[in-house]
DNA sequence: GTCGAAACGCAATGATCCTTGCTTTAATCA
DNA sequence: TGATTAAAGCAAGGATCATTGCGTTTCGAC
């Protein structure tokens, strides 16, 4: 049932359907529309539920290979390879064009701020200067996300370029 | 006519009204939605229109004090207090929300990415070793948008931070 | 001044959506 | 097992939106 919702949010986001309607939605999810406006205040409520589970379930490791600039880089070029990907794209645009309450205390950047505070914890551990967690935020994650949403490039160069500029910052 | 129709979909925005729908604007501007209808594919294409309007038009004077770090984060100021303000978030979601070809050549990156390059100009004139126009782009502009769509905060101390930042990235 | 094209207003139509009262199914607990 | 509550389906209504044909206005060219 509610699986079912959510697979055909993600079905017509997928198809970059620009109707995205609690009827067209219960329609392919087999269910009547009343259950949606019942559940549901609007249909942005809905796709925001959908894009915050579908971008926060990674199951991506984080990268341990003995060295803060290789574990960056490899995680710059994961996410860069994950939100350069047509569906995700499409979900961080309806994240961000949804209401403002919501995104801020979205589980989505505090995945990857937990994330970063592992790699330099065990930086730190090693002995390496390292930038702090929030700079690793600012200076690699808002870059790309800034890229997907204006439609720059996204490359593994780009990736590496940022990890190379946030780290000659603490040197 | 046209300015009627832009400043009813201006108003409607800073309002923060959920439905912008064609009606909608038609009735505040005192035209016939026939005539929205007929002009622009969809609600869309006009919020583009409106939001690149509003958000290029700034006026705003590029800072010249005889240092770069003064004049990025003059400039970071003025932009941070500029998208904080409710209705140019809202146009900024809008902009984000709408479709990817448009924003992809969007005006308002070009008008920083010109800003940054006359005081980047100006400071390698003066003899100073500088970050690259990219560089500023990547980690002051992306990182002002990330905060302000994610309601993070977003003050003068920050944005002090983020030229300490990229500045130290060259030193 | 007249003609013609383009844009706008008007009105009617059809489609889609949103809401709501009522019924039916399903699940929980005594 | 039977009862109570919550959730889902059903159907009808009202509302808003989107589309289109036709008449009217406006503006520029001849």
């Amino acid at each position: 049932m509610l699986t079912a919702i959510y697979t055909s949010v993600g079905e017509l986001v997928g198809e970059g359907a620009d109707k995205i309607t609690f009827p067209v939605i219960a329609e392919r999810a087999g269910v009547n529309p009343t259950t949606l406006y019942r559940r549901w205040d609007d249909v942005n409520a809905l796709l925001e539920e959908v894009a915050v589970a579908a971008l926060t379930r990674d199951g991506e490791s984080v990268p341990n290979t003995g060295s803060l600039e290789q574990d960056l880089t490899e995680w710059a070029k994961i996410i860069a390879r994950d939100i350069t990907r047509p569906k995700r794209a499409r979900y961080l645009r309806a994240m961000v064009s949804a209401r403002v309450e919501i995104v801020s205390s979205c589980p989505v950047t505090e995945t990857r701020r937990e994330q970063a505070s592992k790699m330099v914890r065990r930086a730190r551990e090693r002995g390496e200067t390292t930038p702090t967690v929030p700079q690793i935020l600012d200076h690699i994650i808002a870059p790309l996300y800034h890229h997907v949403v204006f439609a720059l490039q996204v490359d593994h160069e780009y990736a590496r370029r940022l990890v190379r500029d946030v780290l000659a910052m603490v040197r």
